[in-house]
Parts: C-alpha cells; sequence; structure tokens
DNA sequence: GCTCTGACTATTC
DNA sequence: CGAATAGCCAGAG
C-alpha cells in the first residue's frame, strides 16, 4: 500500500487511502470506509476527515442516509454538481441528498 | 495513560 | 417524519 499520507496511525491512512480511492460521481458512507478495512469505527471514519480531510476528497464521503456532513452539505453539492454525481431532491436542511441508488460505490467494483 | 470530544449509526419514543 | 438515547471507535488534550 502507498503510504502517501502522513497519519498518526495505521487507521487514518486506512481511511484517506480508501477515500482518496473513491472515483470521481460515486460516493460511499461513513460505515461502507470502515467496513472495508474491518474497523467499524463510523465515527473516527468522520474524524480522521475532519483533520486531515484537507488531503482526501471527503466530500465522497457521506452518511448512511446519503446526507452529506454537517456543516458542509453547500461545499459538498458544489462537488457533485461538478463531478456529476446523482442527487436527488430531498425535504433536507441542504434541500438535496446524494442518490446512493446509483452514486454507491465499492473500492471492489472499482 | 486517562478523559473528553466528535464530519456516525441504529433503535426507540 | 422528527427528536432523543445508546453504542461504537479513534484522535487530541
Amino acid at each position: 500500500m502507498t503510504r502517501v499520507f502522513s497519519a498518526s496511525g495505521d487507521y487514518t491512512d486506512a481511511v484517506l487511502q480508501v477515500v482518496a480511492e473513491i472515483p470521481a460521481g460515486r460516493v460511499m458512507t461513513y460505515g461502507d470506509v470502515a467496513w472495508v478495512f474491518g474497523r467499524p469505527g463510523a465515527r473516527a471514519v468522520g474524524m480522521v476527515l475532519r483533520y486531515h480531510g484537507s488531503a482526501v476528497p471527503w466530500w465522497r464521503v457521506i452518511r448512511a442516509g446519503g446526507h452529506p456532513p454537517s456543516g458542509h452539505e453547500a461545499a459538498a453539492r458544489e462537488h457533485y454538481e461538478a463531478e456529476g454525481t446523482p442527487l436527488l431532491p430531498a425535504p433536507t436542511p441542504a434541500g438535496y441528498r446524494v442518490d446512493l441508488a446509483k452514486a454507491s460505490w465499492s473500492p471492489d467494483r472499482a
């Protein structure tokens, strides 16, 4: 594995690695990212992105219901529209939600 | 080395 | 459907 990410632990490296491998137009839920490297730490994944998200496409990592990270919904939407990520209208505060039925991605299918 | 916090998830009221 | 509660893991102080 190419440890191009300097992190405090292997967990951070794993998270950044998976997130960085997500192609444009595709998204993964925090649970899915954690599930990939066998560490069900959905919350920990978010923390890694909060501290090291500056180096990875954090907007491709969303919550289970297809909702973008709290406080970053507007910024995420700009990226989704720019990358052509399938979005769906939803009665959420952001007014939208990611179409997990089409945008759901897995490192196995690549 | 212990404690608090947090970009989460699932369940229940 | 929306708000509240509990459980979970890892990083920072």
